[in-house]
DNA sequence: CATGAATGAGAGTTCATTCAT
DNA sequence: GATGAATGAACTCTCATTCAT
């Protein structure tokens, strides 16, 4: 079947852009990209059609693998803010962890390069979280708000906290638990 | 700083950028911007040498008159929470008054073109908030937290909340007030 | 008003592009037009949107420049052959005149490049040749067969002996002889 | 002349060569025939070294099937007129039956990726043809003119009375009818 | 000062051809 | 021999910027 196409050179030419648009945003050249994944201008055509395709392809990954920082091993303890607590502290270890993709996805979110069906398909590994807000709203630990909403004001918080800890790594676990209380207290009842 | 002839045309491309940015992005081209403002693509320059230029005089135009919004007019009581609302629905009040404006600056807040010495003068009509704030803080109104930190924690919860609004224009005031109790709770003492 | 757009530049990218097509073919470069044309890669495209713009105003050029040889001064006698001959000679001999357009032209009749609407208005200067055919054929001069048909033959007659005259210099006046003769007797009467 | 394993393949390309020329024109990709072909596409270039090796393979495969169309089961009579007329009949016959080909052969025609050497083959099947006219001319059935003239006059018209045919079907045998009257009285003595 | 034609570097993408499998 | 991923030169077109008018 001749040479195979090699799912490490789609991971390089990925991880490749995603540095690339972290350094130099969205409009940095494919060519730009192609040499950081060390393959040839055409070759990054091979596995992305065109540079649109990459992009999403990009976010995607970014969001499943996000996603996955987030929502696995979650805690036994089911109060509501043992789980979001454990939620964030994913969140913004993963940001820290990966300032790249981190910085990438900043770039991502605000671009009209990533189609409403990405956004749809980056959103699935967050379903979970949905129900856990859910239940907590039920048992009256956190106010009735809209779930969306309470989902936006983890990121807004978590990405603003992330760049804190970015910019202050000795103070990084304070910034941490700062961004989690004001999070947490920001939606709890009473 | 150089003024050439007319502020007015000065205002047109500056609002023209506004409108195209938010539109197409900051890689709108600049021709897109002065067919917009009525100019010819020359004259853009010798109102703006650069293209970076024009971005971050827009950035910091948008920043002052922001900072109008949010700053003025604040209420007699001096208890934080109704000064702090005042501020953050002013905010959101703006971006709601100016969606244009507001999707310009989500770009903007994103962008490399944007230099730290604009990001610096941006912030200056908001040093009335520090005072505000630090003075709740002594006041035990609100946890001590760094003044940067919750400064960013409003910007980030008004963000994500003018989004709501824009999105739901019949929930708008509700939502606003979400907005800002999740803010107030989340900085709140005790 | 600035430096207005000039005929004369727009007139040497459309000469360029007859030479270099009919050198290379229709899939020469742009930039091989631009640079015979002496003006810069850019400049091309402010005078043509598009390759296939340019290739479409050259064909529509060419055309109305063959429209032109072939129906001026037409002669005073009437009768068919004569004005026919007149016809054929002026088409003829603007092909060994302008080789080079000649050549393109004939990339140009096959290509689909050309759209039907160029091909409509390209045979407009030819109107004229079909009332003097109907004429002739109302006379008995011409045989009863479908305009279109008589057209296409001297087009194709034309063409075949302008090729033989090229090649064939020393003989061109016998060629272009010879060649009406095949195409009048083809169609007369009788 | 190379002739690896399969003339199946072989045959499967230049068929699909013809098609996709005929379709899209010579700049068709060499991609979009190996898939028509039903080949991988390095697999074509075992078969034909360059993209220019097929085009004129192809070229000179189309011409000796023609020749053969033109030139085979010629008329007992030996009459000038009935021989050329069926030679003419084998020649839009076979463009009518053919239309793929036909459109093909009209781009080749033009093209200078054929070679001199090439268009000096493809001549070859049509020597009969020379003979013939060279006899009638002795026998005074047709006027003295130079072969190959004569021979041009042929295609030129037969070209364009396939185009005839092939757009107005329902009266295919009366312009094939009027395409060889055309070219018969055209030459013909008197 | 205003205009917009002119510029050419650089963009994303294509494609004939090569070569590892 | 067949395959199709890999290659990189070449393509058309865009655009920030300059400068003749």
């Amino acid at each position: 079947m001749a040479r195979p196409k090699s799912d490490d050179k789609r991971d390089a030419i990925l991880t490749a852009a995603a540095e690339v648009f972290a350094d130099r945003g969205l409009d940095a050249p494919t060519s730009a990209i192609s040499r950081a994944a060390g393959v040839a201008e055409g070759t990054l055509f091979t596995y992305f059609a065109t540079k649109d395709d990459l992009v999403n392809a990009l976010y995607r990954a970014i969001k499943v693998e996000l996603g996955h920082a987030m929502m696995s091993d979650l805690p036994r303890q089911k109060d509501g803010r043992s789980v979001l607590r454990h939620i964030f502290n994913g969140y913004v270890g993963w940001g820290v962890s990966n300032p790249e993709k981190r910085k990438a996805l900043t770039q991502l979110q605000v671009s009209d390069r990533v189609t409403v069906e990405s956004q749809r398909i980056g959103y699935a590994p967050f379903a979970g979280f949905e129900t856990i807000v859910r239940e907590s709203i039920a048992q009256r630990e956190i106010r009735d708000l809209p779930l969306p909403f309470i989902g936006a004001a983890m990121g807004a918080l978590g990405d603003m906290t992330m760049k804190f800890m970015a910019e202050h790594p000795a103070a990084a676990a304070r910034y941490r638990k700062a961004g989690f209380e004001v999070f947490w207290n920001g939606i709890a009842a009473e």
